[in-house]
DNA sequence: ACAATAAATGAGAATAAGTCTCATTTATTT
DNA sequence: AAATAAATGAGACTTATTCTCATTTATTGT
């Protein structure tokens, strides 16, 4: 049985903001891709469908209900991703030749032990850590549907 | 006694790029700070001294010899850092507050393990990876000079 | 040290990602 | 269905970065 959740409209009502047709669509499109994209990217499939003005307010919108993550690429592109409620706790890894952006889900081991160095240095610094972000770059070889 | 590959002329020397005025007072810019600075700061800083074209040059230049490290912070500020031969590997550390970036060293065995899971990664994926970075985010406390 | 040659610079124009404005459309509430 | 509040589209605006080109500065060979 399908995730209801996955829906944009059952998305949007969650989160208690209002469902309009740039909204939908946007949602849509992330949701279709199903990885992490450039915002470039993401303008050229919404061509004629819904303004570059609401693009952007719509990608905010997402962000202040914390649905979407936003990053940026190696080569500056700024890269965004929907937070699904059953995605996990995971990483990036980029490639430096065609820019693919691939989720990465590390052990649990590794991610104790970072948080166990998190600890250290709040300690050390007097830091607060709230988050984390792990990044590889290099290049994808023959899996590529890109570059190979 | 001092290490002399901290000169700028010597940098520049050793790395076979001529040596000119706007490079040397780039590079004492970024010597005396001492830190990784906003490209902003850092304009404000040459202000009547290099011309903002050249900034952006220069820096460029010194990505282009493996000497300038770049980033993004979290609020979207690109953040350039100098890479001197007595640098260890580190990460970094951003304070969502006051926008400070601070450098961090994280235990050998985090990094060997860190090595492990690219290699695993490098497997699953068919992904030749060449490099990493670990970002924490979070609130400097008493410790932070701008946002205490 | 000096001319010739190549490289770098400054000033400002051009580009483009992201924001803002405001008249109109759409969603929500009553 | 009317009233109210929120969101949208189109394009103007802002601003970081790149580009152009005439001038200056560095390097090389003599
Ligand atoms: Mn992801
Ligand atoms: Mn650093
Ligand atoms: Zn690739
Ligand atoms: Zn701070």
């Amino acid at each position: 049985m399908k995730n209801m959740t996955q829906e944009p409209r059952n998305i949007l009502s969650q989160h208690k903001v209002s469902i309009t047709n740039p909204r939908i669509i946007v949602l849509d499109t992330l949701l279709d891709f199903g990885n992490p994209i450039t915002v470039e990217e993401l303008q050229s499939k919404l061509k004629g469908k819904v303004a570059k003005s609401t693009l952007y307010r719509v990608l905010n919108d997402l962000k202040k209900i914390n649905i979407l993550n936003e990053f940026t690429s190696p080569d500056n592109a700024v890269v965004v991703e929907l937070i699904l409620e059953e995605d996990s706790h995971h990483h990036h890894l980029f490639c430096s030749d065609c820019g693919e952006v691939i989720d990465v889900e590390l052990s649990d081991e590794f991610e104790m032990m970072l948080v166990k160095e998190m600890e250290k240095v709040q300690k050390e610094l007097h830091f607060e850590i709230k988050d984390h972000r792990v990044e590889m770059f290099g290049l994808c070889t023959d899996e590529c549907s890109n570059c190979e």
